[in-house]
RNA sequence: GCGUUCGUGAUGUAGGGGUAGCAUCAGAGGUUUCCAACCUCUUCGCCCGGGUUCAAAUCCCGGCGAGCGCACCA
């Protein structure tokens, strides 16, 4: 047997069986077998799910300029190539032949080769062994050849065979790239505007490990935000003067302690480099303590120049303080325009850009060369085309004819002074195509949901047994009320189920009965899955229809008339009357 | 992927070649005037596959899964 447990395993383990045995999360197809890295959300848990995903979907669209959209998880090669995912995922690993350690090919041969992320297994192989590259572990030599180690599943779009290779997305951000034509269309044309996604992500982790933290089929919600990077928004953070978020800046910048700053002072101080981004920042903050979190267990530490993906140029991580330590749960990442760039790039697709008009336009008289049709079509013939196109881009006028041009094709031909118009031409410019910048909120759901669920998991002691109480937020408890007779008799029961099916007629509200065991049997099952309020029918509901209101959170319980149970329940506002 | 410890009802555990036991939970009934009370009854289990054996939950091998360490985690 192992040594004793540390307290943090201790809680693990406790808030796993809890969530195992209440139906909130659990290891997916356990009859047969179990698959490392896939979980279930239960009949408890899909609704926290729920919950969550409808909170960010809120938190998000209520800016107004944010629409949600919702792309296909199968993804084609060439998309994930234009993203970089197929390089970045398709890394090669060689084992050691004598310890069995395992390293990345293209880590073991970086001071050998300029750009190893490029190379091939073969040539890695052949780099490994010609310049006699050991084991960082135990300094052999033996190794075995390099192999791929693809984190996207693969998967072939056509039953038949010749089909089209294709991946599970390994985010869901490429389908806002995708659509940005859409998008900016909906927004006519006018930055800066969002688009949200929230669904699965997939990544054949090597191994996952630490529960629901590190899974293979994941809940994601990013959004992308589309600016100009030459308008860059203004935003009001005064919102936030009063809050102090803890960063942890990047250590190769000025300051590398960690900082209790407001989001105002960080961006003034250049430590947050872009507004956006520090808004985002406080934006997630906010977000994460509406459903619960709690604000001691949140910080933010920049990303270190060289851990910074290639492509982005401000990136924070939002980590959360958990039983398993501090865990990214959140990345807010500047993109510049990298991923409109290269999917245009691949496509040569010109929907990619937003137009910026000047504010005011700019006439342009020049002097242009205008080809005579007439007499450059039959003389050039089928070049004729490269002439016109040669003439009209001249940048200085021809001081003499005839003269040289030089075609698009590599070729030239000699002007003549009867084949052009010499000409002033006025071009009023109003504005420029750009690829707009985005700014990129990526959201780990389950590991947020794990983080709130351990936030709120209390284990106490009443009477001296174990008592387990789940502080859920109100805004993401999946159930919110339940109903209890006090005893299953006298017309209690009735009137308990009358109660609850009024209840139920709420928007958004979801209620249980249960009247089954003694009433503190029940307040503790309720209790265990984070019911916030606990509504008991006793002998006084039967003779003047008021009803008692227990909180989770202190077991204080107050009575009220059932209009105003159903009033408060609506209004979400049963807080103030205790 | 390597090493290591382990896998017994829904949960937590005991046992260890021949009827698998306990506690909690859950269901039914009774009792009970607000915080896991009590009584009666009930459901549910040795991860999967192969081997050894008269007999395997137990021993052996493999797989799957979990914890820990190493590695991996753009």
């Amino acid at each position: 047997m192992g040594e004793a447990m540390s307290d943090e395993g201790e809680r693990v383990n406790s808030l796993m069986s809890l969530l195992k045995r209440r139906g909130i999360i659990f290891p997916a197809f356990s009859i047969h077998g179990g698959v490392a890295g896939l979980f279930d959300y239960g009949p408890v848990g899909g609704r926290l799910l729920r919950k969550v995903q409808n909170q960010w979907r809120e938190h998000w669209l209520s800016k107004g300029n944010i629409v949600e959209i919702d792309s296909p998880t199968i993804t084609p090669h060439s998309v994930l190539e234009a993203s970089g995912h197929v390089g970045a995922f398709n890394d090669h690993a060689s084992e050691c032949g004598s310890c069995n350690a395992i390293f990345r090919s293209d880590h073991l041969v970086e001071d050998y080769h300029s750009n190893p992320d490029s190379l091939e297994g073969p040539e890695l192989d052949s780099i490994i062994t010609s310049k006699e590259v050991s084991c960082p572990t135990c300094s052999g030599m033996e190794w075995l050849p390099s192999r791929p180690m693809n984190l996207m599943f693969s998967t072939i779009i056509g039953a038949t065979g010749g089909g089209r290779q294709a991946y599970m997305r390994p985010e869901t951000a490429q389908g806002m790239f995708l659509t940005y034509p859409m998008i900016q269309r909906h927004f006519r044309n006018r930055l800066p505007f969002g688009a949200i996604q929230v669904g699965k992500g997939y990544r054949n982790e090597i191994s996952p490990r630490q529960g629901m933290i590190r899974q293979r089929e994941f809940n994601m919600a990013e959004l992308e935000y589309f600016i100009d990077p030459e308008q860059p928004p203004v935003h009001n953070l005064s919102k936030w003067d009063d809050t102090k978020f803890l960063l942890i800046p990047d250590p190769a910048g000025k300051t590398s302690e960690s900082i209790q700053v407001t989001i105002a002072d960080a961006l003034e101080a250049n430590i947050v480099r872009h507004p956006t981004v520090a808004l985002f920042m406080a934006e997630t903050y906010d977000f994460l303590i509406g459903i619960g979190a709690d604000s001691s267990k949140i910080r933010f530490r920049q990303h270190e120049s060289d851990e910074m993906a290639h492509y982005a140029t401000d990136c924070w991580d939002l980590e959360m303080l958990g039983s398993y330590g501090w865990i990214e749960c959140v990345g807010i990442a500047h993109r510049g325009c990298y991923d409109l760039g290269a999917h245009e790039d691949a496509t040569k697709s010109n929907e990619l850009r937003a137009w910026r008009e000047f504010p005011e336009p700019v006439e342009v008289d020049k002097m242009v060369v205008a080809p005579i049709g007439s007499v450059v079509g039959p003389t050039f013939r089928e070049h004729a085309g490269l002439v016109s196109d040669a003439l009209l881009n001249m940048k200085n006028l021809p001081s003499n004819f005839p003269f040289e041009l030089d075609l698009n094709d590599g070729s030239n031909v000699t002007i003549e002074e009867h084949m052009v118009e010499i000409k002033q031409v006025q071009e009023t410019i109003r504005g420029e195509w750009f690829l707009p910048h985005v700014v990129e909120p990526a959201f780990g759901l389950d590991r947020i949901i794990w983080h709130i669920l351990d936030h709120g998991y209390e284990m106490t002691e009443k009477q001296g047994e174990e008592y387990l109480i789940l502080h859920l937020a109100e805004s993401v408890a999946p159930y919110e009320v339940v109903v209890l007779p006090l005893f299953e008799k006298d017309g209690m029961n009735e009137l308990a189920e009358q109660i609850r099916s009024k209840i139920l007629t709420l928007r958004g509200i979801n209620a249980y009965y249960d009247g089954s065991k003694s009433i503190g049997r029940r307040y503790a099952r309720a209790d265990e899955i984070g019911v916030p309020w606990a509504v008991t029918i006793d002998h006084t509901t039967t003779e003047d229809g008021t009803v008692t209101v227990r909180r989770r959170d202190d077991q204080t319980q107050i009575r009220i008339s059932q209009e105003d149970l159903i009033t408060h329940l609506n209004e979400n506002s049963l807080h103030s009357l205790f």
